[in-house]
DNA sequence: CTTGTATCTGAACAAACGTTCAGTTATCGT
DNA sequence: ACGATAACTGAACGTTTGTTCAGATACAAG
């Protein structure tokens, strides 16, 4: 019956506002944003948005909820694909760091150079999310330092105590002689750069990967 | 000369008090948060928290920054370890949205279903960033629908044309006969449970890793 | 075409906001 | 021990905020 408001617009506004200020426009400011010549038309809008869950009020305030400010919409599996553009409103919408961080302050960011984790699927430029201070378990990558020296390793135990695993047989399995030190557990893997890896490209690659793989059925972890 | 304020505590309150809300405390909030008995104490410490970096004024209001808000500290390579707790603080600090996220509108997440890519390291149950919209270069990872099917592989070019193919010999590259739809550009990998993988851990499991691999070579990747 | 109703206008309002300034306090460096 | 000075107190101020209310408006449904 009686006229419809542009929720959408208004929210693709708000958005767009965010990214630019990283705050919310206040009620004056939305007045030209959304077009309106009433702040109590914002406050009508404001109202909806908040049942949509787009804003929650504080302190007599708006505040963004990750469904608005988030960058991330996810789907389902590969296999369900791209779902048609109106379904796609529907989807979550998340924060990366909501999802996979949750002790912030004890989170920290580091960069993979060397290929001793390559049979984990960690390639070397792969960035690590690290948290410390926790007690890792068996089968955990732990980023550890043993004789000054700063790895990434699997974290094991067997009957001779604490032994640290490479994924390439190429390195051997470290046992600490005197000072293991574990900075902090793998949280999560993030690779950036997206590309058909040269190794798989040229025959000589390939054969090195293949040589590579051979061997783990003879190492330690192979057993 | 004069007493010091504690910044550093300032901070980790801010930062607890967003993780909490979302928002930034007003002054009268921040009179009880830091312990102030004026509001001018506040616009001092405020100040000093803009000149370093962890706000910005906007409208006359404090704007977090990702200095502030962000929960990733990037500090350099997995051989160059961690800081001593006092070099921590000078690490940058980001949020893994800005890090990996240019276009929020048209990226999304999708879960990996198959092990199609497992050769380019992306392992069932990975998640990818996927970018809608954009045109795919040769060697670019795509989220393609052949036929109905939505699938994960590697966009290629040669004489006779377009070809996707997979990093895993099991399965064969495609050639598009009729439809080819080309939903978006793989733009980064997540893993987020960072686990010791059972194929690594009995030898059945590293025996058929390893003829998965040897199948490389033959493959059209490996020429 | 008519009618109901959500949407919007416009103005008035109290509350809360951040700023300012003069003066006090505490502590670091000498 | 002392002096310089940044850190802080306390109160007053103008501005902006979001809210409220009565009334006008435009649109979808019948």
């Amino acid at each position: 019956m009686p006229r419809v408001m542009d929720v959408r617009g208004h929210v693709a506004k708000l958005r767009r506002f965010w990214r630019r200020e990283r705050r919310l426009p206040a009620y004056s400011e939305m007045l030209g944003l959304f077009g309106y010549q009433s702040k109590n038309a914002v406050a009508g809008a404001l109202q909806k948005l908040e049942d949509l869950g787009f804003l929650e009020r504080k302190r007599g305030r708006a505040v963004a909820t990750a469904k608005l400010t988030g960058s991330l919409r996810l789907l389902g599996t590969v296999q369900a694909g791209f779902p048609s553009p109106a379904e796609e409103e529907l989807a979550d919408i998340m924060s990366l760091d909501e999802l996979l961080i949750r002790r912030p302050e004890a989170t920290f960011m580091l960069t993979v150079q060397g290929d001793s984790m390559i049979a984990a699927g960690i390639i070397p430029g792969d960035m690590v999310l690290v948290e410390k201070g926790g007690t890792p378990k068996i089968g955990d990558i732990v980023v550890a330092q043993v004789d000054d020296e700063w790895t990434l390793k699997y974290y094991m135990k067997d009957r001779e105590g604490v032994r640290l695993d490479p994924a390439n047989p190429q390195y051997k399995p470290i046992r600490p002689k005197r000072s293991l030190v574990i900075g902090g557990i793998i949280k999560a893997v993030i690779r950036n750069k997206v590309k058909l890896p040269d190794e798989l490209n040229v025959a000589r690659g390939a054969l090195k990967f293949k040589r590579l793989v051979r061997d783990v059925s003879k190492s330690p972890l192979g057993k």
